[in-house]
DNA sequence: GCGCAAATAATCGTATACAATTTGATCGCC
DNA sequence: GGCGATCAAATTGTATACGATTATTTGCGC
């Protein structure tokens, strides 16, 4: 994340317990895809690798249990969340319900200087779908996600931005899932054309473009039921 | 909430772990309002009243925390959340948002058997409003949200069903804090007649009674800023 | 009597220790 | 050689202990 998106989407004191700190890593880690779904993360081994006790570590994948982000089986251990094709759905149906909402409101309070923020993040975002390298990619996967937080953050309802910080972080683990083509951002500068309809303050035609930009995303994935999950999933650790 | 709701509300495996039960039980103390917004939870007491160590008490707390019931304050202890004005405006900011998506969501998949199952938890409800006792109106508190959360249960996302159950959670919080007529719930029997609209097909006029119930709730409520209210907490203690 | 400072008490933040459960392995038996 | 039971290793669940921070009270000076 830049600076700039930094500085309308951080709402925290500077000050952050550990186990905040510890859990935020682990979340960027899962949302930029070096964690892979289902990856064991034991108590000890996050405890030690972040020099702190199991103590704070076990506090910090309970944390991510309550986002989604990784499931913890009694008395087994703590994983990185391995949506179900059923439970992608219901990540984008959750999407699709609320976003419109969040842009409309958004779009009723959008300050020029916002506007400008976000055709910033645009220029940023498409910077980096031209560059190679993996750490470009993390970065593009971030970046696509920051224009949807931004909205919410905009529209001034921090519950709802608390509560699309964790559908989007989630979509993204749906998406290193079950995503087909290499990467999900399309080849229409979908993103830009909602900013454009925000500007022309047609909202309805910015609903529009909303709703059809998460179905372009949720149509480039395979959602059919692999038979034997479990099993298979064995297999591929 | 009686059986019959918790059959259909209900998700989890039979068996918690010590600090879910915890989390379980201060989370209906304040529901119910047993527990007033600004009391403070101490890590202790709270594990001495349940006999468990601090560390699952605080474990508990932490959760409520996520779910915005507690606010934890570095170094100063837990509290039943002490929602703001401008919190509790929010909170039904979103619940306008989501609720008439839900509603369309629910209704399109309702079957008989799940309209016969809010008629009578609507009957349930209309037994406890002309009740007396405190018992009768924390059971007629909870009636009223479990109505809104079977709707969530009933559209199938278990993801928006969480998240409306932390909604009606705070609100029920704030309405507390806020409200203004002894009961919250109108003379007028608006559940009712929301379901008498779905069971009409009627889904425009449905969602519109959801927003008007919604907007009815809120109007009961003083959200004037309190002036000092820092100081008027510590009193009120 | 009032205000300020230092000591005291209470509470939280984190680490460590022990108990319980699960997983994997070794050994014996069929 | 395959199968089952018992045992050992690893991991989680919970409790306790200690250090750090904050709130309160006490005592002194004015």
């Amino acid at each position: 994340m830049n600076s700039a998106a930094n500085a309308l989407l951080t709402t925290e004191e500077p000050t952050e317990t550990g186990a905040q700190q510890i859990r935020d890593a682990i979340r960027d880690a899962i949302v930029e895809r070096r964690l892979s779904p289902g990856t064991k993360l034991s108590e000890s081994d996050v405890g030690n690798l972040f020099n702190v006790s199991r103590t704070l570590a076990r506090a910090a994948l309970q944390a991510l249990s309550y986002e989604g982000l990784v499931s913890v089986e009694k008395n087994r251990g703590a994983f990185v969340a391995y949506p179900s094709p059923d439970e992608a759905r219901q990540i984008f149906a959750a999407r699709r319900l609320i976003e419109p909402g969040i842009l409309r409101e958004a779009a009723a309070r959008i300050t020029t200087s916002e506007i400008q923020h976000l055709r910033q993040l645009l220029l940023e975002e498409s910077r980096l779908i031209s560059e190679r390298g993996q750490t470009a990619r993390r970065a593009e996967i971030k970046a696509s996600g920051d224009f949807h937080l931004t909205l919410a953050a905009i529209s001034g309802n921090t519950i709802m931005q608390r509560f699309m910080e964790e559908l989007v972080a989630r979509s993204s683990l749906v998406i290193a899932l079950y995503g087909q083509s290499t990467i999900s951002s399309c080849g229409h500068n979908e993103h830009g054309d909602i900013v454009s309809a925000i500007e022309a303050k047609d909202l309805d035609r910015a609903c529009h473009l909303m709703l059809h930009h998460i179905a372009h995303i949720e149509a480039d994935l395979d959602l059919r039921e692999r038979k034997g999950q479990g099993l298979k999933e064995a297999f591929d650790l």
